[in-house]
DNA sequence: ATCGAGAACGATAACGGTTCTCATTCGCAC
DNA sequence: GTGCGAATGAGAACCGTTATCGTTCTCGAT
């Protein structure tokens, strides 16, 4: 078994999923894509490599997996959702708005902000997302 | 005319919308709800009160209200969209996650971390989207 | 007040992404 | 190897949303 895919399946049963072939060969192609994609793109994509996965263990997979924290749901294009393989740590995104490119933003430092905004409203923040739409260096 | 009905004329008006019958009892509706409703949802209000607004009339309102900055679009409950009856300026979104209260935080302050955020990245910022999640005084 | 053009509307069919069903296969413990 | 529960594939079902199309409404011009 090569290293990446070594890899790949430990990630899996550290996450708490049995690493099955199908599942695999689901996150195999998914950290092959450098984008987001739909479920339905991953699928095709694997039907092109002679994959027999069937659709619905592409869905299931990556419910899983975003269940998991394995994978970062993103529901920018209204309807459909977008899945991408993402280091398992608090982070946020920029989205480029012209080519769609996704970058993780590792540096949040937002939780004091977050818990004074909470606070003023009476809330207790457990959580936060942010997204920040603009312009990539090579779309600008 | 009921001032209140006045209002949310004169609202439509401003932002560009043809102030119907019909769109007046969808907005009207919507500022009757406190909390953010489906399309669905707000349909069948509608109908209890005797409207005769079709659901594809609810949904092409609701779309042109939000493409106008009227009314909040959030998809929090992954795949139906929600819709929220706001305040006009940026502003971002505090939600309960056990009643699903949602409050708006009109302070939002958070420019400069956007800008630098992005600017470690090659990125421009344009917009910039926050939720946080957690407790409402309600329910901790 | 009437008219006409174009916008808006209602009913319902169509669409598309996602989930469910169920018979079959797989993976792992023994 | 055997057995049993989990996982899978194919396709139907589901459901929120959008498109279609004939009718109705709105509003400025007359």
């Amino acid at each position: 078994m090569p290293a990446a895919e070594r890899d790949l399946s430990d990630l899996l049963e550290r996450s708490g999923v049995r690493a099955t072939a199908r599942r695999l060969e689901v996150l195999e192609e998914l950290a092959r894509e450098s984008d987001d994609v739909t479920a339905q793109q991953l699928w095709s994509r694997l039907r092109e490599r002679d994959s027999g996965a069937g659709l619905a263990t592409v869905y299931r997979t990556l419910a899983l997996l975003s269940e998991k924290g394995v994978v970062d749901v993103l529901s920018h294009h209204g309807g459909e959702q977008c899945y991408r393989l993402c280091g398992g740590a608090h982070h946020h995104h920029l989205l480029c708005e012209k080519c769609h490119r996704v970058v993780e933003v590792q540096e949040c430092g937002l939780d004091d902000w977050v818990a004074a905004a909470a606070k003023q409203h009476g809330f207790v923040a457990t959580d936060h997302r942010v997204e920040i739409v603009g312009l990539c260096a090579a779309c600008r």
